[in-house]
DNA sequence: CGAATGTCAAACCAATTGATCAGATCAAAT
DNA sequence: ATTTGATCTGATCAATTGGTTTGACATTCG
């Protein structure tokens, strides 16, 4: 039993170095310019050996997709630190941007697939809009209740979520426009200080 | 003279078909997910005639780049209204907006050649930083005047475009979100003006 | 032991890729 | 009318694509 576990989870250790080659792959060239001989060389193994791993690289990048989900799911189910809009909104915007600057490729495959239309995303998004509808819901009471002016709720949480990804998906701009190295980490603190300040001020009533 | 000046002409315009159709399969799959038949069919062409008319794919993408580039810095480079941060921003955010309501492939290139790490865009971002210096520089001045409170110049530049850039790279998301039809236009003015309320009330002093 | 199962690589396959070529077509210039 | 040059097409190219097959090797289990 101990060696069969041992296998299963040889296993899933190799998935997950082919998850993570597969997310750079598709993060860098999307679905039809990922090709599955980059894949197999970023993850250290043979292309034949690759399609041993997986059914196809259409399948290979749905069940990314799905992981991606998994993770944003996470991300937004933990739970907030306070309910008040200050402590709720300063707790989300420094996850999303740990998230944004940790994972980048991750947010990348996520647009990619939005630009080209979302066509194997579409199946999540009733889920993510209902997700989105509370929140708006939410949003919609703090405003009734004074705490934040009058907002609309669905585009501020659009807004929130571009600020956040930007530097995810244009962190080599970013770089370049700040004069650092194309691999030098970004000032998390700081882009974290300046979006919450920008986002919580502009709420002000 | 004139079947001459017809003839040019002519070609010009066969060529901006092809640069439309370009954008449009590149803002779908990228350099290298994109075919040059993709690009044929879309232009209404044979895939023969297209390779007549271009040298290659590649060549193609630069100059497709260039004109993007072209297309950014009129947009910039358009006086503004006024001088004055409220003025300049207005104006600034608007203008971005429209372009990304109206022209969303353009933006859609842009974002798919940063993920990539821009290889083929790094030639036009000298130019492109110091442009951004100088606009820092005024932004810093408005905050020594005490107009703004004081920010980051840089990010505030990088918070705006990702504010404004997002509905063209997410668009599909926003209208399935809001509940709109994949082609049904999105509210231009609503989302400037909650884009630009978040911005300015976002820097008051 | 031996059968069965899991792991992997070399060779290979059909399809698509970007791109070329020789030649047909056509309008303009001589 | 003939020449010239640009335009356009069908056939075709070599290279790369995603994916399979065959068979060798190893490991596990009875």
């Amino acid at each position: 039993m101990n060696v069969r576990a041992d296998l299963a989870q040889r296993r899933e250790e190799l998935h997950a170095v082919i998850r993570a080659a597969a997310i750079a792959e598709f993060a860098e060239h999307g679905l039809r310019g990922a090709s599955t001989q980059g894949i197999a060389d970023r993850a250290g193994i043979s292309k034949t050996k690759l399609h041993y791993y997986i059914t196809s690289k259409e399948d290979l990048y749905q069940e990314v997709l799905d992981h991606i989900i998994g993770l944003w799911d996470d991300l937004f189910h933990e739970t907030p630190d306070s309910d008040d809009p200050e402590g709720f909104l300063r707790d989300y915007i420094a996850r999303k941007l740990l998230f944004s600057l940790e994972y980048p490729d991750v947010s990348r495959v996520f647009t990619s697939e939005v630009m080209r239309g979302a066509p194997m995303l579409r199946a999540h998004w009733d889920a993510s809009r209902t997700a989105t509808g509370r929140a708006a819901d939410r949003i919609a009471g703090w405003v009734a209740a004074g705490l934040i002016r009058p907002v609309d709720p669905w585009l501020l949480q659009f807004n929130i979520w571009s600020l956040t990804q930007a530097y995810a998906l244009h962190a080599t701009e970013v770089r370049f426009m700040l004069g650092l190295d194309d691999d030098a980490p970004l000032d998390l603190d700081h882009i974290t200080q300046e979006v919450t300040q920008l986002v919580l001020r502009g709420l002000r009533p």
